[in-house]
DNA sequence: AGCTAGTTGTTAGGACGCTAACTAAATGAG
DNA sequence: CTCATTTAGTTAGCGTCCTAACAACTAGCT
């Protein structure tokens, strides 16, 4: 993906445009990314079919044994053609069953398997102190900023979403 | 790619772990790119190849005509494969040109065609404000502050990278 | 009941990122 | 000079995401 812009440049010293915070949200990201991708690696996952592990884990503990296509959709915030493919992939590799709703025939059930329960369990045992370490970089009024300064924007960018179907 | 866990989940107004800053992160970006993937799409190209262009521009104002490969590379912290994919199509548009560098027989120069040039123009025309636009939903000293917080964020980021190989 | 309209999930095809493995060329040590 | 090593770029193959188009089913209106 990469909105990437180009690194760091000097920029001469000059006017620090407002697209540096910008800039730097695209370049934290990657990074993120890359540190968090062995993590999942060392379980055999990417951190895409975590996401939908910890759902369906979440779901469970919520007394909800499976959770449809559509659901896991919007719970990810991806487009339903992209949970098919992720949970094909899952479902080969047995973390995961896809089973027809008898009340809908439409509709597909995705739940947890034996293995895949397991293997959430075993993520979630670090998972935590993992991502202490990746966040230990701010103390917590600082993590409580960032948090606070990201909401903000995201909520402007939704507006944005929501009302232009593509203003300029 | 998509590190996304689950969404906004009320939490019952429990502990605030420290995750939060961490998923919202993930899903700012995700907004971030879907506000300009369309931007980008007006002009006809993606965002990733909106970053070559750009890099490639730049350079012409320093005085240098076109870049290797490599360089372009590192300029957009993506690996040099992935820099051929994204060349070749741009080639295929007509926005670049890529040839054989004469004092080093395995180098490639890309660098912009007038049509590139041209394109690139009329993106930086709009470009700007449109970045405004993403932005307003912050003041000038909270971008500033969350600039802060993501280079500080990211630093730690970068030492975790360069220290580790993989470490727990 | 019957027909239209909307939903659910899939397939097809494209772009982007990655690693691993390879070719071709440059470099450098003997 | 020659051979081993390093560097530049490509190819192959996988995983993720997207849009567009489609099949199958549900639901609602007459």
């Amino acid at each position: 993906m990469s909105l990437t812009d180009s690194p760091a440049r000097p920029n001469g010293g000059a006017r620090p445009t407002t697209e540096n915070a910008f800039r730097e949200l695209i370049r934290t990201f990657g990074l993120v990314e890359r540190v968090m991708h062995p993590h999942f690696a060392r379980f055999g996952i990417t951190p895409s079919q975590w996401g939908v592990l910890r759902n369906l884990h979440r779901a469970e503990q919520e007394g909800i044994p499976s959770l449809r296509l559509t659901e896991l959709s919007e719970r990810l915030l991806i487009r339903p053609p992209s949970v098919t493919g992720l949970v094909d992939r899952l479902e080969r590799a047995r973390l995961v069953t896809r089973d027809g709703s008898p009340t809908d025939l439409r509709a597909k059930q995705v739940g947890l398997t034996k293995a895949g329960r397991r293997l959430v369990e075993r993520v979630l045992a670090v998972h935590e102190g993992h991502v202490n370490t990746v966040l230990t970089g701010l103390n917590p009024e600082e993590q409580r900023e960032l948090h606070r300064l990201l909401v903000l924007w995201r909520k402007h960018l939704e507006g944005l979403l929501d009302g232009t179907a593509d203003a300029v």
